[in-house]
DNA sequence: TTGTAAACCTACTAGTAAATAAGTAAATTG
DNA sequence: CAATTTACTTATTTACTAGTAGGTTTACAA
């Protein structure tokens, strides 16, 4: 299947984004390693607003089929799975879409945020379902309320791939495995 | 003792850096405030680059005079002061100086990027310094290797002044009172 | 074959960015 | 008191920003 520009423009745009920050990077940015020009970006989102919305929509599909295919596996495995997920991000000297947009949140409009925050939600209740899953199941050892756990998980997640770009690439795996072994049984 | 409108330009670049993203503001958003022209920020630090490196500066001052009044004060109250110093941090909008840095990380000059290199070793050797002393006096409950449990605490604060733009208020405090329930004894 | 809409392009605008040159007033120093 | 330095201002430059108006090509449908 050939990727339409559209969709060139969306996954250009998300890189960019979480490589350097929404007001780090142009239109021309993006229309020229496309070979298109500036306008045609335009065309398809007419502002940049457009195009940020786009990107949290994107990632809520993704998120979402990702969540599907994993619906099956067991929480271990599961949380596994989204820990490595991270690894492969921050390896790309990117941060994590939610950081991305936290960062620069007050420069996104309102139905931007709207849609960022759905998502963000999405992803912390996945998270706490799949710690509760784990907890009844006796894979996962009880530590605190379900919600704070994911939270911190998330929060251990998120600000290693930031962290990491400022210290060694150690840090990010130590945080890693001390996640996986402070759950596990 | 009179701000000098040197320092003023700081404390407000700081206060920009950490609200909107280092390219998030100009210039113009500094001299407007301080009723100054332009070129009277430029004239103090020629380059945004030189802002930056000054901020990251006055950053590593700061921790040094906070770590020098702390140094006598035993390691849970250490801990606790540090927490709640993170948390008058979010509730001004602002995400924590080393998180913002990161993010916008492939902004920065070299000489910028070595001074925030540097800061942040201070505050992770300052954290496992606190936590291994926490742990000598049996304040502390023993987790896993020091500069881990370090990183961690940092992660999770740093990812939660982010984070609360996105979700709730109470995520903040919640992430908080479980990184003391944690580690206290 | 004509009409239409999608997917561009050329060309442009208006605004803003960082940065600089040159001048000035006031304070400091020898 | 003269010279210099500090801390600005005015005025300008260069470069880039998002965004738009209007024209062109291509494909597909009636």
């Amino acid at each position: 299947m050939a990727t339409s520009t559209r969709e060139k423009i969306i996954q250009l745009g998300d890189d960019l984004l979480r490589r350097q920050g929404f007001n780090a990077f142009s239109y021309a940015d993006i229309s020229k390693p496309l070979q298109i020009k500036n306008a045609a970006v335009h065309y398809h989102f007419p502002s940049k607003q457009d195009l940020a919305f786009a990107i949290a929509q994107w990632h809520k599909d993704i998120f979402d089929r990702f969540s599907q295919k994993m619906a099956t596996k067991e929480p271990k495995d599961r949380l596994k799975t989204f820990l490595n997920f991270y690894h492969s991000i921050h390896l790309s000297e990117k941060v994590d879409i939610i950081s991305a947009f936290a960062t620069d949140w007050y420069s996104l409009g309102p139905n931007v945020q709207t849609e960022v925050q759905e998502f963000t939600e999405l992803v912390i209740e996945w998270l706490t379902e799949l710690i509760q899953e784990g907890l009844d199941l006796g894979q996962f050892r009880k530590i605190q309320n379900t919600r704070t756990t994911a939270l911190r998980v998330l929060s251990s997640i998120f600000a290693s791939t930031q962290l990491v770009r400022i210290t060694s690439d150690q840090d990010f795996t130590r945080v890693k495995n001390s996640i996986l072994e402070e759950l596990l049984n």
